[in-house]
Parts: C-alpha cells; structure tokens; sequence
DNA sequence: TCTTTTCATTGATGACTGTCTATGTGACTT
DNA sequence: AAGTCACATAGACAGTCATCAATGAAAAGA
C-alpha cells in the first residue's frame, strides 16, 4: 500500500512531464466503474504508456527476474539488444511511471520493481470485484 | 473465458497491423514471472498501447458506464470533445485489440466491452498470486 | 593524477500517432 | 428515386517517440 496516492486529483491538465512528481503509478477507480474524467484518463493513461512498449515491457520483466530483484543497465543492455543509451532512457521512463526504483550504488544504478505498482495499474483495469481479495486470510 | 489463446505465439514479427488476427486482447504469462521474449512483448505492447491513450480510456469507461454496456459512436462523440471520425478511429483500434466488439444494426455501431479481456490484459500485468480466485466458489 | 568504468544527457533523425477536413458507403425514410 | 443519417475511409499535418552516436559526469582503481 502507499502505492497510489488518489484523491489528490492535482491540476496537471497538460504539462504532465518527466520530472517532479512522479504521478505514482496509477490513480483513482477502475475505469469500468464510471466514466473517467480528462484529467484522470490523462494520468493513467501516463502510467500506460510507460508500459505499452515492447522494450520497457522486456526490462521490467527482466528486472523482476533478476536474483534478488534488481538489475543495473549492465545485466540489460546484452539481453534486450540495445544500445546503453536507449536502455538508460526505457528505465528513467520507467522511474518516471513510478514502475521502477532506483538506487544508486558507486558506479552502478541498480533498479527494482516498485512493490504492488503493477498491481495497483492493473487495479485499474480491471473490475473491481475482482480484486477483493489482498490476502485470502 | 477463451478470451486470451495463447500458447500460440503465431511468428508476427513486425507486421502485427490492424487488420487479421485481432492479436485476442493479451496473452501469456505474467511479467513478473520470466522474462518476456521479443515476440511476447511485442504483442502485449500492442493491447497496451490501445489502453495507452487517454481519449481510449474514456471511451472505454463510457462504453462501460452505458446503460446496458452498449454505446453508439454518437453517443461517445459529444462527451469526449473529439470529432466523429476520430472517435469512429479510436473505437477501431479498441476493437482491433481485442478490447471492444462491434455490432452493426442498422445505420448505427453498438460497441460494448468484449468480456474478460480487461480482465486478461489486468492479469499479465500483476502477479500470479493475486489472479487465482477466478470465481469463488 | 590519470585511466577506466558505469551511467546520464544531448542532439539528430526516421517513424509513428492523434487529430482534423473532406469524402465515400450503406441503411433507413419519404 | 432522392434525401438523410450514422459511420468509415482517405489524405494531410503537427506533435511525439524510439533509437542512435557522441559526449559529459561521477566513482573506483592504478
């Protein structure tokens, strides 16, 4: 939890840019609920974006299959056929989304996936009945 | 059900265009779970980017919120503040990812939600562990 | 201090995309 | 048959994006 800081619905009707705040993730109720305003399809759609790339979507899983959950741009820069360049701008995209943390160590940046991100964007999408269950106990 | 088919993984390259296999909403497994091969987030990206846009995300959510599921393009070209043929444009790739089904009566398009594949797309997005409660009982 | 390593930033470029106006098409009405 | 209505398609255009080569910056090692 404290993954989806909703109900703040701050105006950022058009300049929703990299920095600043991180739009956390995802926001608000699950599209199939009511229609979703400008300003909430602006945002979510923001966090989508960052996902609906094939080169971000290859990162992200290799970042969550990594040991220990991290990965620096090293381990990925081989696997996903890029220079490292494009891969440092996927991850800060990423970072950017809220999907991704990072945390540099000397030399390297190390990233890992950010704890129920994914799962609160795909909150979203998806009934809301459906997503009753946290934990079964 | 039957709403993703996966297992396939057709050899769709490049060329996953409109037309042809609607590329069935999403498919596969999890991203958390392994990475993702080239072709698997090819064709998740495709879904993805459908959802990514933020007049998309309206009109879904106002397909949605319609009374009876149902909604007409002139019902959605008012609200949403974009012209007819953009809207008829949006709603073509909606149904081309598998998101939205089209029925034609008459002069008018009756759009409505294909059923489950939010559902599936919300599923390769989060964890595996949370998506096992199909139905209760 | 100098070099090496790891990553970020800049600038450029080709491709894609969202939007519009204009026009075509099929169905219903009169 | 002619007109009207709902929608799709075509073409154009501006904005965005993914990618790369080149360069900058910071940290570690020699």
């Amino acid at each position: 939890m404290t993954v989806n800081a909703c109900g703040t619905l701050d105006p950022m009707p058009r300049s929703v840019r990299s920095e600043a705040s991180p739009t956390s993730a995802t926001c608000c109720s699950p599209l199939t609920t009511a229609p979703l305003s400008a300003a909430e399809a602006e945002r979510l759609a923001h966090v989508l974006k960052a996902v609906a790339d094939p080169a971000r979507l290859q990162l992200l899983s290799m970042v969550a299959a990594q040991a220990g959950g991290e990965a620096c741009i090293c381990d990925l820069t081989g696997p996903v056929g890029l220079t490292q360049p494009t891969v440092s701008h996927h991850m800060k995209v990423l970072v950017d989304a809220g999907l991704l943390h990072r945390d540099q160590r000397g030399k390297w940046a190390y990233f890992r996936l950010v704890a129920g991100a994914l799962d609160a964007l795909a909150a979203t999408l998806t009934d809301p009945a459906k997503q009753r269950h946290p934990a079964p106990a």
